[in-house]
DNA sequence: CTAGAATATATGCCATGGCATCTAAGTCAA
DNA sequence: TTGACTTAGATGCCATGGCATATATTCTAG
């Protein structure tokens, strides 16, 4: 437990170690939940559903969402490939790249996966986010996020 | 971008992007400037201000704060121990375990670190957590974490 | 006191991401 | 058209964490 009643000025690295271990353990309850009911974990539900909402994106385009580097979303689609939930289309315009697009099962998968990821995550967070300075903090985190986003934060190399 | 002004109720897939978002960014941003300035990164650099705080935690001490599985707590200190900056000391009373402590070239590095985390965490967010809402976003992590925890949401098997 | 269960960690194998490097393609100026 | 430069992605090596298993102690029932 970090920050308290928050008297004063804001403890930075208190919000962070917070917000860090909320992920952390929020991913991990995820990835079981997610595991244990479509075999897949919590990032490749991310990655499925991305493609799933945006189709013909390219490799690059999944790195800028996830702010991971280019070799690593490289490496991730050819994981889906090989399980045969996403196709690499040619890209008919630039024969560099390709566009990415889910297969049927792939689709079906992130659709089944998305009931689950949703009602998982709501089980473990409508306690706190529900109640009253909840849609404040769910402001703020959109809100940091625009900014880290706007300024290119936080990009890997790769 | 997810969450918008947050009519209606609370999106939790929308909440949880931003959340994991927001870590990934700061997550990098800080590991490039420790990286540079210290040659750490920031995961070292949680687990030395840890040990720092906290003299004499064990390995599942570690494993616990950070919700990571204890094989994983086990490597962490094999490598900090490896740089000299963490001494494993036979715990007296179960020779199970070991006392885990700073050595002095640790602590100082635990110390020009958290400068250099504090001040280059502060530069990140101190726009939008300073805002009028940003005390109740803090507060709500905090909760969270808080309930998280105590229902041991979220720990890895290992 | 001793055999078996429980506990704390260590270790091995696998998955994933960072970073550096390599290759294929596209762009552009002369 | 061609050579230099840029860009998109692929690939290799390293670091780190999950999970399973192995080992060293400690505890506990008899």
């Amino acid at each position: 437990m970090a920050s308290k009643s928050s008297r004063g000025p804001i403890d930075f690295p208190g919000f962070f170690a917070d917000l860090v271990r909320c992920e952390t353990r929020l991913y991990n309850a995820l990835n079981n939940r997610l595991r244990e009911r479509h075999g897949i974990v919590t990032s490749q539900f991310e990655s499925l559903r991305f493609l799933r909402d945006h189709p013909g994106s390219r490799v690059a385009d999944l790195a800028t969402e996830f702010a991971i580097g280019i070799g690593a979303s490289s490496k991730v689609i050819d994981r889906l490939e090989k399980q045969a939930w996403v196709v690499r289309r040619t890209n008919p315009s630039d024969r560099r790249s390709s566009l990415l697009d889910l297969t049927t099962s792939g689709l079906h998968l992130a659709d089944a996966a998305e009931a689950t990821f949703t009602s998982t995550l709501a089980e473990l967070t409508t306690d706190v986010l529900g109640g009253p300075s909840g849609p404040a903090a769910v402001q703020i985190l959109s809100e940091l996020r625009s900014v880290l986003e706007h300024d290119q934060i936080g990009l890997p190399t790769g």
